[in-house]
DNA sequence: AAAAAAATGTTGCATTTGCAACAAAAAAGT
DNA sequence: ACTTTTTTGTTGCAAATGCAACATTTTTTT
């Protein structure tokens, strides 16, 4: 908890203070359970402390959509996402999680007494959002790409930058990547498939090598 | 200027003193002029003061493709977009813009005289990075839809709620609508014959009726 | 240690989408 | 007012992707 970025630069007790003129609440789940759904107006932030999230919805054929991939430090809420249609949205643990919510009101709006690390909680909760927001960036550029191996190399490579280097593991089962790159698993296995045969990567299930671009 | 939701709750002369103390620069740029590129290192913000601006990029085929649209009160910068490929990523003005940029530390830091608007400014600059996360979710969910026929009913029905109205006029040319999901212009064009022709929507070039799901 | 569930790997076939190439209409520039 | 450029609308055909169905391996649960 407090080597959470929320508390980066915070001494002693300073945490735990900020905790208190937050309101905020430690939320406990385990894998699968639901941690919200989209659909609740008073406007909580969430910040993941420990443990693995996603935000998902299934569509009526079925499918599996990975909105959103949420590790620690990670922030979501009702401010950030507000759907279209009629589908289910909600962020379910993939691991046990520990989350911290409480009133972004709370946060934005500082306290009376001006406890006096409300103003570093504010600009370390400020590049939590730039962080998010490149998280986000990087997804849509994925999105964008027009076929299946443009997806698929492009992910790579922002793997490859955020280990620094060629040589990596997938953060997530195969499926899920599937899942998180909107198209089909079988398509893309078989697409992982050619992209070995040409020596463009050697892989063995989550374990990927870039060779050439 | 002074109407920008940047200075919102400020008077008199507060927006020009807080301009001074960020060492804010205005830009002025005319249609198809680049305002930025996604290759500089100094952490830069812009916010859009007046006009409209796209992140875009082509691919080696010359397909361009829109990642981000801004519109007043839009902010953008190098924090939060970091390219993985070789490609460029540029941000061009669509209508002639006035956009404002600082360095992010200097509004992060607050000024040692702390002119008392400063407070008021972060939290000003928090709602515009709130509004452009929900901007992007919504981009996320529309490009994570499997089909051109889904693509399109899901931005037709956020431009609706945006609306509120199931009768509306597109924001920009089909092509560039095309650009924005990432589809082809002519496949998008046929799905939108087949939605008037099945009666789901009635559609005269930009505008846009829904009439059923 | 055994059983159940989830993930991986593979393929033929149907469907969707992209591409190319136009004509017509609208918008922008001179 | 005229010319040029951009946008819109359309279609046949080729290529990419999704779907279904299955065997195999790995992981999780009991």
């Amino acid at each position: 908890m407090q080597n959470s970025a929320l508390f980066r630069g915070f001494e002693g007790s300073d945490a735990q203070k900020m905790l208190r003129c937050l309101g905020a609440k430690i939320k406990n789940c385990n894998t699968n359970e639901t941690i919200m759904s989209y659909n609740e107006s008073p406007e909580y932030l969430y910040v993941v402390i420990s443990g693995t999230a996603e935000l998902t919805t299934y569509d009526y054929d079925g499918n599996k959509t990975i909105l959103e991939r949420f590790v620690r430090d990670s922030v979501f809420g009702d401010m950030f996402f507000r759907p279209s249609g009629n589908d289910e949205f909600a962020v379910y643990a993939t691991s046990p999680c520990e989350v911290l919510c409480f009133r972004y009101y709370n946060a934005i709006n500082q306290c009376e007494n001006a406890c006096k690390r409300h103003k570093d909680f504010l600009n370390n909760l400020f590049l939590l959002l730039s962080k998010k927001l490149l998280n986000q960036s990087q997804h849509i550029e994925i999105l964008t790409k027009r076929t299946i191996r443009e997806k698929l190399m492009s992910y790579f490579e922002h793997q490859a930058s955020e280990n620094s280097s060629f040589s990596f593991s997938l953060p997530m089962s195969l499926s899920s990547l599937a899942d998180y790159l909107s198209i089909d698993r079988s398509a893309m296995q078989r697409e992982i498939k050619r992209l070995n045969d040409e020596g463009i990567i050697v892989s063995k299930g989550k374990k990927i090598v870039i060779v050439r671009k």
